[in-house]
DNA sequence: GTAATGTCTTTTATCGTGAAAAAACATTTT
DNA sequence: AAAATGTTTTTTCACGATAAAAGACATTAC
């Protein structure tokens, strides 16, 4: 198996879900743009369309016939990526315990545990390692660091450097321009969810990164608005491993949004300056209260994970 | 070809300066940790050794039979890491010109030009993205963001900020911390270079990186730490780049990282600050002087080379 | 009995290979 | 002639295979 054709799947699915809206598809380069995905795979897409009747395609003609059923689409599983899978499976290991600072990484073991081949697992490390969360020793095997309370303090160190500069320059930012529409659009979103947090509360986090990753723009500085990558890896797992209380704290951190915003709005630099710190330091604490201040739970089972071995 | 033998190389090499200082070797392990590679590695440099009758090898005795002559070492190219090699490879073709901002790059053009496998150049490339002077199109090629002035200006800022921040952090150390015995000895070498700075001139940067490194490392920020990675491979091709007024650039900097140094040592914040927004200002002037306005210069034979190709 | 050497096993680094996907080129349609 | 479709070429992605290097285990020496 030399590659798979998720990147064909995914923008199938996808493509299915544009047949409900219209009763004819686009050109072909036009599908391409809208999918993100080349034309070749544009074709292939189209080509299972009319062999499974969902389409009646010649040439520019390409007609809705029916509407998608849930067996037209690919399964979920076989829509994501490699490194994808890979990082899921990685972290899912990191995060369930038994994975204490120290321990060597094997490429191989992790790989066949995976069913993928060695290639793929290490490219995934190089690009996680710039987490900070494992580390290579030279021709030799990887490091992990941990997960641990000096990862997160760490962590948050150098975010709060980094938004409360971002926030400054954001509210230094003329009038005219785009970005205050976007801040508008977000309140807004806040405000709307913020009336329905009982049920849609789980909403938050998708918004959170928006709203941080519109403000970090504002630094221009590409080092700071990468960075915002490990704190969104970071806070992605942590909402998925740390449910306890999530309503409430997220409802908490809706309206420190909502103050932050409204400081940012008032373009004065000493309210963005508090709205900022203030929010970010109730997001450390969340943070914080997640990792237990000596070492991770063991796992379940009472089995240790081949992945990660004692050094 | 699957592996180059360059770590035994490499490390048969340093081992033959070794023989010039005793009338034996130490034990395996010994050896192994002196050399920085595994017992395995060592077992090979012994043999080769003993075959060209360099030692005598007996179990625990490896007695030195002669001095080793030029002809005993390995080419110096052949000790090179592929990764070495390809980076070196890549930032030369970077820095001489004809590549653009917004050029793509072709992996499988840059292997073949190398003479290495696409997957040594993949894993390169992943490396070298952390530098944010290239960025992945999803699903398709590297961009090159281009060594710019825009890009020494992000560097910097960020430099900067961790810089004035590590170097408070550092002179709060307590006084019974080993780095100020560092310190002094960084400050020992530094008035050696500036009195020989006419012949070891060039000698400066190797100090500079040391004493930065020092400082960053009082952060105890794993984030500060690795970003110094940036700034010294920036630095280091930049060095290599641009030689004009090296000398007399390298002698400012010994002085001010002199004055640097004394003000850390005083332990008072605000001499600290002002001499480390000295050092800092100078550095960036000098990297800003080295970037043309524009654009690089084109390639002197005008052919654009096959790695970069234009969008 | 500790620490070395000798031997065997496992892991890492790198390549060539082949399918998926992108991109380039050629042809047709409007 | 601009923009689509049809066709071909090139590049990316991922794998298995293999030599280098590391690591583990067994044996010997002090």
């Amino acid at each position: 198996m030399s590659k798979s054709n998720n990147v064909y799947k995914d923008a199938f699915n996808r493509c299915l879900r544009l047949l409900d809206e219209t009763q004819s598809l686009p050109s072909e380069p036009e599908l391409g743009t809208l999918l993100g995905v080349s034309r070749t795979t544009v074709r292939s897409i189209l080509s299972r369309m009319e062999e499974t009747g969902l389409i009646a395609w010649n040439k520019r003609n390409k007609t809705v016939l029916r509407t998608p059923r849930p067996e037209d689409f690919f399964p979920e599983e076989e829509t994501d990526s490699l490194a994808e899978i890979i990082e899921r499976s990685f972290m899912r290991r990191l995060l369930a315990g038994g994975a204490e600072a120290g321990m060597q990484i094997n490429e191989l073991e992790l790989a066949r545990e995976i069913g993928v081949g060695t290639t793929s697992v290490r490219e995934f490390l190089i690009r996680f390692s710039r987490f900070g969360l494992i580390e290579k020793r030279r021709n030799s095997h990887w490091v992990l660091k941990g997960f641990t309370r000096a990862f997160a303090l760490e962590l948050t160190e150098i975010r709060e450097m980094f938004e409360l500069r971002s926030a400054a320059a954001f509210a230094a930012l003329p009038q005219d321009s785009a970005v205050w529409a976007d801040l508008d659009r977000l309140e807004v979103e806040h405000r709307q969810l913020a009336s329905d947090i009982a049920t849609r509360f789980n909403e938050f986090s998708e918004l959170d990164e928006r709203l941080h990753r519109l403000i970090h723009r504002a630094s221009h500085n590409r080092f700071i608005v990468d960075f915002y990558d490990v704190i969104a890896m970071i806070f992605h797992y942590h909402y998925q491993w740390n449910k306890a209380e999530e309503r409430q704290r997220n409802e908490v951190a809706i309206q420190e949004h909502l103050a932050y915003i409204a400081a940012l709005k008032s373009r004065d630099p000493a309210k963005v300056d508090t709205a900022c710190r203030k929010h970010l330091k109730s997001a450390r604490q969340t943070l914080l209260s997640s990792i237990p201040e000596g070492r991770q739970a063991q796992p379940a089972d009472g089995t240790l994970s081949g992945t990660f071995a004692r050094a």
